[in-house]
DNA sequence: CAGTGGTCTAGACCACAAT
DNA sequence: TTGTGGTCTAGACCACTGT
């Protein structure tokens, strides 16, 4: 009973979207059939599908019933990834990344820092600077400052690997939301370098902050994509 | 009765967040408390809270109550612009936005947009092209493709101002949701020219495809962006 | 008209945090 | 222990689409 009945019917369902069984334009079963099926009550049924709704997944309409969204396309990372609280590693999980740690230390806040992540300016955060590179080709530089109080313990062979690993199963901490940015930016001469574009092009900055089940900031990120390799993709959905 | 009790709910509280009624950093009243305030239910005002908990504006914690994000800025539009369901001039209102039409014909959608807006491959379709100007900086080219029959009477003077504007006011449409990816690429010749950069830097090129409360797609369009004035802004959170 | 999805309620019960 | 938010139900009623 450790998960909601919700969760377990959407999960229930999207499955059968992404194996076929509920074919791409093709209508759902409706509202009191899928649940007499999941053995539940209609409100519950309209969480599981609202969720896949939010996701894009499915169309709801009042008196035509519910259809699977035929604009998807099955390589869509919504599908297997439902929402990018992952970090970098999970997101591009089978490129065959590679992280290169460039810098690793402690230091205080400050103003700004203390501002984003909600700490005191004195608080120490990490320092963490590392070049991800796919298949060989340098496409991300990363700047990473997390409080360290809320995560105690990096260590660089966790650097290498994935941060939001050693958070969600060493630590046992949930991640639960995240708030991001995308914007140009002009790079300095030595992400030029390790990048290996012109210095007169632009790259691809995303800026996130991240947060714990808790509602605490454990990550406030800068990285810098070099613009072939950056992808980023998103549902819009009216709530009202 | 128009607008659904929870919807009004959720106004009332984000408008108290908006003007300071509600501090950033404080807690909300407890469920019991805005039900009995606002003469309603426990589960319609979760309903409520629901909404701003996953625009990122507000924290709720069993056991620990609900708390406004104190990580949001004043400035983001997420605050004002709840979704980007508002095309580009409405996204930029305020901005001193300039447009300058390109190119408007029409033409049959082929394979490609035929699937895309899953349309017939022989369904005429708008192909409007765009010079979007920001206080006489050239900003953004968009590409944009409309099915003739879903949108209908379109004219140049509509171009020059909003396509959003005239779909939801004159024709009484509602827009629903947006599928939204956001890459690199490189310009053309002519791009470069128009957006006065050099031919070997990128641009940031937005791709969307937006539905109608039918569910029928309307909208396919490319734009690509200066990246000096690409600003992207979304929360993400985790629904289970 | 029948069938669909959407809203709303009262109430029961559970999981969790603070005290 | 108290109070919080989260889940789930049965049932009533409304709004809408398709025929």
């Amino acid at each position: 009973m450790s998960e909601p009945k919700y969760i377990a019917i959407y999960q229930a369902i999207k499955q059968h979207i992404i194996d076929g069984t509920f074919a791409r334009g093709s209508m759902l079963p409706s509202g009191p059939k899928l649940a007499e099926t999941y053995d539940t009550s209609a409100i519950t049924i309209k969480k599981a599908l609202d969720i896949l709704s939010r996701e894009g997944l499915i169309t709801r309409r009042r008196g035509a019933g519910t259809i699977v969204s035929d604009t998807v396309k099955a390589s869509d990372s919504s599908l297997t990834n439902p929402k990018h609280l992952r970090g970098t590693s999970r997101r591009f999980a089978g490129q065959n990344l590679t992280t290169r740690v460039l810098g690793f230390d402690t230091m205080q806040a400050g103003d700004e820092l203390a501002g984003l992540l909600n700490i005191s300016a004195t608080d120490f955060v990490y320092r963490i600077t590392r070049l991800r590179i796919f298949d060989g080709r340098p496409a991300i530089i990363e700047y990473t400052y997390m409080p360290i109080l809320l995560i105690p313990g990096l260590s660089e062979a966790i650097l290498e690997k994935s941060i939001y690993d050693y958070i969600t199963q060493t630590l046992g901490l949930t991640i639960n939301a995240a708030n991001i940015q995308v914007t140009g930016a002009v790079p300095t001469e030595t992400e030029a370098d390790l990048l290996c574009v012109e210095g007169n092009d632009h790259l691809i900055q995303m800026t996130q902050t991240a947060f714990l089940s808790t509602g605490a900031a454990f990550e406030y990120s800068i990285s810098r994509h070099v613009p072939d390799e950056f992808e980023f993709h998103t549902v819009i959905k009216k709530e009202y």
